[in-house]
DNA sequence: CGTTGTGAAATGATTCACAGCT
DNA sequence: AGCTGTGAATCATTTCACAACG
């Protein structure tokens, strides 16, 4: 709606973290709230939640604030998770088994709706409740099951080809944990987590003595180099 | 060294994409690179290439470009990887247990120096070569063993406790897997990774039909909205 | 020559500050 | 009175473009 004035990145990334703010804010039963109070739990200025928002819609009322359970609404119709998106683990190794078992993605809208690996003593066994299946089912099981989001949990080695495969399966999105930059079609959209990125942010800011001064600390996650590798 | 103009946010993020990338050309036996040719590996132009580095000194050589190994080693200056960082993980959860065994930290001078769990059913027992100790032990042991940094693996309802405790034992760092948002004081560096996120990221982007424009697409990693917070 | 390092210009994001609604 | 939505101002980051160097 609103014709779309060119989001900042930024904004995209604060939204996942309005939304989680105000969902639990939703348990407690609270009605509403001003930017100035969703910006001081989150650490941002009142001026910064208002124009995120404001990105996406008129969702404010003067006067009163946001109402919280709209705004909750709002905000996941904006990312897309108003609806259930079928997923699949590629990789049954220490990631994959533990992203596989991770119950907040399926009470979050992401369901698991098959796993695969390549090792035949996996091959045929189940796994938290999922059948493990080869690389050669993939294709016809993506398919299938019309799954349009991977979690990658491959060996580096094997990520790119891996997530070509996925691709040929029609993946529209894929979410890499293999510390590798992936090599796809624009029209794939890529999340990377890399472990020891993260941990190497976070050693340089202790060397520095400092944290961040403000909006750093926190959510090491998104805005990187590369367009489309690996985060 | 070189004063410290104030260095953006994002150089410091790519600093661990450069470090990757240039490690990789250097078993290939790569001597020298030019920030356009690093630049082009990872979807950046050379003069943010050069820029980034330039804030931390002068290792280019004009007509040649920079030399890997040299690069490399800065960079794990830089990063303050060039030594081992005692780590200790808490939470033997599926993340906790995945990370525990996943062997490149150990490979990039994180190591694991003790593990903790407050299930009774595993204090005690053996996990990936490390005994498993209570929380009533972590004080004690990390400053015994001069653990600087913290993996947090445990339950959203238990983080923040867990996290003040490791303050309080002397952490300086804390890599946050929970999905809350940690209060603590600014002396301690925070990196957070939270799935749930990383996923509606990625289902944004599917949802736009776009997978970002150029600089967007991988690492989901780092530029949050709170300071503190989880990432 | 090719390539760095870097001011200056351009682009992007945040904060200010205020008119307008309830 | 309280609070949103938003243009204008400020601040941050990236890109340009070029002098200097090997």
């Amino acid at each position: 709606m609103t014709s779309q004035p060119k989001i900042p990145r930024p904004t995209i990334r604060r939204l996942s973290f309005y939304l989680r703010e105000l969902e639990s804010l939703l348990e407690p039963g609270r009605k509403t709230i001003s930017s100035r109070q969703l910006g001081d739990l989150l650490g941002l200025t009142d001026a910064q939640v208002r124009k995120d928002l404001a990105y996406f819609g008129q969702f404010g009322y003067p006067g009163v604030g946001y109402r919280v359970l709209e705004l909750v609404e709002e905000l996941r119709k904006i990312l897309g998770t108003d609806r259930v998106w079928k997923t699949a683990v590629v990789g049954m190794g220490n990631i994959g088994r533990a992203v596989t078992r991770y119950k907040r993605l399926q009470r979050k809208g992401f369901e698991i709706a098959a796993i695969f690996d390549t090792d035949p003593a996996l091959v045929g066994t189940v796994l938290a409740g999922h059948h493990v299946h080869t690389l050669e089912e993939l294709k016809p099981i993506f398919q299938e099951r019309d799954i349009k989001i991977g979690l990658l949990a491959v060996p580096a080695e094997a990520a790119q080809e891996v997530a070509d495969l996925m691709v040929e399966a029609g993946v529209q999105g894929i979410l890499n944990f293999a510390p590798v930059r992936l090599k796809l079609a624009d029209s794939v959209a890529i999340v990377s987590v890399h472990l020891t990125m993260l941990l190497e942010q976070l050693a340089f800011k202790v060397s520095l003595g400092l944290t961040g001064s403000r909006d750093d600390r926190e959510s090491e996650q998104d805005a990187d180099p590369n367009s489309q590798p690996t985060v």
